[in-house]
DNA sequence: GGTTCATTGTGAGTATAGGTAACAATGAAC
DNA sequence: GTTCATTGTTACCTATACTCACAATGAACC
């Protein structure tokens, strides 16, 4: 019986977790979106901009479809977007004329350095109620389900 | 210098939180997506009727608008779809013919058992690697930010 | 050589989730 | 009774990501 009482419990929590997820992810959305609106990007072309930034070799476009978990068509969308703006050059590899590598513009460049900002304003805004403590128990635990992909 | 340190550290873990969040919301999202397709109900519409299903009295448009934390416009699509499956009515307000009331049909609230097991399944998915005192953890952390909008 | 097969990126089209702006109907206040 | 706020909705737009199909290329194999 009481088994049964902590599973059931056990359930409520992985349960509310979904809920809490999904209606925090719209706000860190809608903060985000507030934040990057000035600079003309939306939240996912400032994710695939810093991937870009954290690359040490220009990556292709299937790299960047692994990094940001996403399937490679979604990239050509954002990628387009940003070389729209000039903020990213698709550049012809030399050793394969099938890939395309991503280069960083200096407007580019520039756009990132504002981008951290905002993306700093954007998230204070959200984890104001937690303290620096609180903070890294949420990324260490956020890190866990990233590293370790359960049975997805 | 030690607090500047320090400083840096906490922007890089605040920072960080927004793309684990991102990443995660968006592995929910396909998890549930994947639960909840032979049930012919998106996560969305699977919050809608949960909600319905948790007030006392059928709610308005605009509470759940509210309690959705979306816009009021949103809400009327989802109850459209759902309508259209028969698993809600818009029931007219004898007390105000401006109000619309949600309720749940009998076909919605059977919907909503087998609905409350695959999300059940989709979170067991996600948050397979973390063990229940984890799950607890994480639960309080994100009521914190649930409850405490910070300055959103 | 050529044939077959896998990789790479992208066009075309779709779905989901949300947002704005304008509006008609209604209720409330003065 | 005129003005004002509330409620829901019509119409339209955006962001994000998906599938499917396909052309171009490279690699492997005979």
């Amino acid at each position: 019986m009481e088994s049964r009482t902590a599973a059931a419990q056990a359930d409520e929590t992985t349960g509310r977790l979904a809920d809490q997820l999904l209606r925090l992810n719209r706000r860190l959305h809608r903060a985000q979106r507030r934040h990057l609106e000035p600079l003309g990007v939306t939240p996912a072309q400032a994710r695939l901009l810093r991937t870009v930034s954290h690359s040490e070799t220009p990556p292709r476009m299937a790299d960047l479809a692994q990094r940001l978990d996403v399937v490679p068509r979604a990239v050509t969308t954002l990628v387009d977007a940003l070389e729209a703006h000039a903020l990213v050059r698709r550049v012809p590899d030399p050793a394969s004329r099938r890939v395309v590598r991503i280069e960083l513009t200096d407007d580019g460049r520039a756009t990132l350095q504002r981008l951290r900002q905002a993306r700093r304003a954007a998230a204070e805004d959200l984890l104001a109620p937690l303290d620096a403590a609180q903070r890294e128990a949420l990324t260490a635990l956020l890190a866990v389900l990233d590293t370790a992909p359960g049975r997805c």
